[in-house]
RNA sequence: GGCCCUAUCGUCUAACGGUUAGGACGUGAGCUUUUCAAGCUUAAAAUCCGGGUUCGAUUCCCGGUAGGGUCACCA
């Protein structure tokens, strides 16, 4: 019996800034593909841009991450391994597969000399999981710039020789790689690295259509959070954006989805986000909440309710909000202040019906 | 513009080539409810266009059109 590869997936976002919805659905399904195959799923922080990265962002990645319950097994920073992309850098020099090339600044801080792929100008075809067979004319793509000195290596030669280090299997993300894809295998090609098996999820649009982005109006997760949807409940809307079990069952725990999410599954076009339908599936998960649950919600977000009437309190609210957000509104608007004062009425006065007798 | 990807109700989507094209969100109406919410019932709402292939295309092929992505010394 042939030995089963063991399934490597990762994440790789570059802390640029805080992410959003449509970042985390890439991370979920990467995620659901590995663990759905007793794999592993790998954070690396793209951080080789020292002019945008921020520390906080970083940070922000990985509180994010398990909030929402996805769960690392191994955690790594690309920026602590320039010493092995200079290794492979030199290596390609020295087999001609790269050159250190004279250049004239076209932009400021532009450098004289650059490191270009030497291009074999070549068709490279490649199967992706969800799109089938793509293939592209390598000729247009010149002697792209692979890194702007030994010690600074750009985007595609850090991809590359990361994912073969890590072992990464199948490279699950967003459509907008897919023109990224054949400077990757060109470069594997030099390395003598193997091509792993691509999978590329259509995009997460906003209203107009145009990649979601925080230009068009798209908030991040942590801002999610704030605004009082439960975890679950993203995890929950960000699957079905594009994924759909062929059942109607719409509502999904992550344990859930590890067991009927399938890759080949995936939707090909865009999908447009639907707040309603996210503020409905966040409803959904509210209910599902236990009355401890509740109570412990309501606690942290009106403590000035006092106990003999919080018990009330948890009944009454959890039917009308979406969000935990509305939650705290209602609490700041007084509308349920009544439930903090003494009232005093004769008990037949509650009986707003007579039964005809 | 070159290259690449995509195309079912407003939105998310289902439909081994044969269905009255199904479900969900949202919207309208009604029932229930002291009110609101929930729940239930119900209505309106879609296969981008044109050619093929086929007895029969939402489905397969080709061409348009539209939208998106990408063409950095960002990732």
């Amino acid at each position: 019996m042939p030995s089963q590869e063991k399934v490597i997936t990762r994440f790789a976002p570059s802390p640029t800034g805080y992410l959003t919805l449509g970042n985390y659905r890439t991370a979920l399904f990467s995620y659901l593909y590995a663990k759905q195959r007793d794999g592993q799923f790998i954070l690396r922080v793209e951080d080789t841009d020292k002019e945008r990265n921020r520390e906080e962002y970083a940070e922000d990645i990985l509180e994010s991450s398990e909030w929402l319950g996805l769960k690392f097994d191994e955690i790594h920073k690309q920026s602590e391994r320039v010493g092995k992309h200079k290794e492979y850098l030199q290596k390609m020099i020295d087999s001609g597969t790269a050159y250190i090339s004279k250049e004239t600044p076209t932009k400021e801080g532009g450098r004289s000399e650059v490191i270009r792929f030497k291009n074999p100008n070549k068709k490279v075809t490649f199967t992706d999981l969800i799109r089938g067979e793509i293939t592209f004319d390598t000729t247009d793509l010149k002697d792209f710039v692979i890194a702007k000195s030994l010690d600074e290596p750009l985007f595609h030669l850090a991809v590359v020789a990361d994912d073969f280090d890590m072992g990464i299997t199948h490279v699950i993300r967003g459509d907008d790689h897919i023109s990224n894809t054949p400077r990757q295998m060109l470069i594997q090609e030099a390395i003598g690295a193997p091509t792993p098996v691509y999978a590329h999820l259509p995009l997460m649009l906003a209203t107009d259509r145009s990649k979601l982005s925080k230009r068009n109006g798209a908030v991040s997760i942590r801002e999610m959070k704030a605004q009082g949807y439960l975890p679950e409940a993203l995890v929950n809307f960000m699957a079905l954006m594009g994924w759909n079990p062929g059942t109607d069952k719409e509502i999904y725990t992550l344990d859930e989805l590890l067991k009927d999410f399938d890759i080949t599954k995936i939707q090909k076009g865009g999908a447009i986000f639907n707040q309603e339908k996210l503020n409905w599936v966040n409803k959904q998960h509210l209910m599902k909440l236990s009355a401890e649950e509740r109570l412990e919600l309501i606690r942290k977000e009106a403590g000035n309710i006092d106990g003999s009437r919080i018990q009330r309190a948890v009944e009454v609210i959890f039917e009308r909000i979406e969000t935990l957000g509305q939650l705290k509104e209602a609490f700041n608007s007084g509308e349920f202040s009544y439930l903090n004062d003494q009232i005093s009425y004769e008990s037949d006065l509650l009986l707003w019906k007579k039964e005809p007798s």
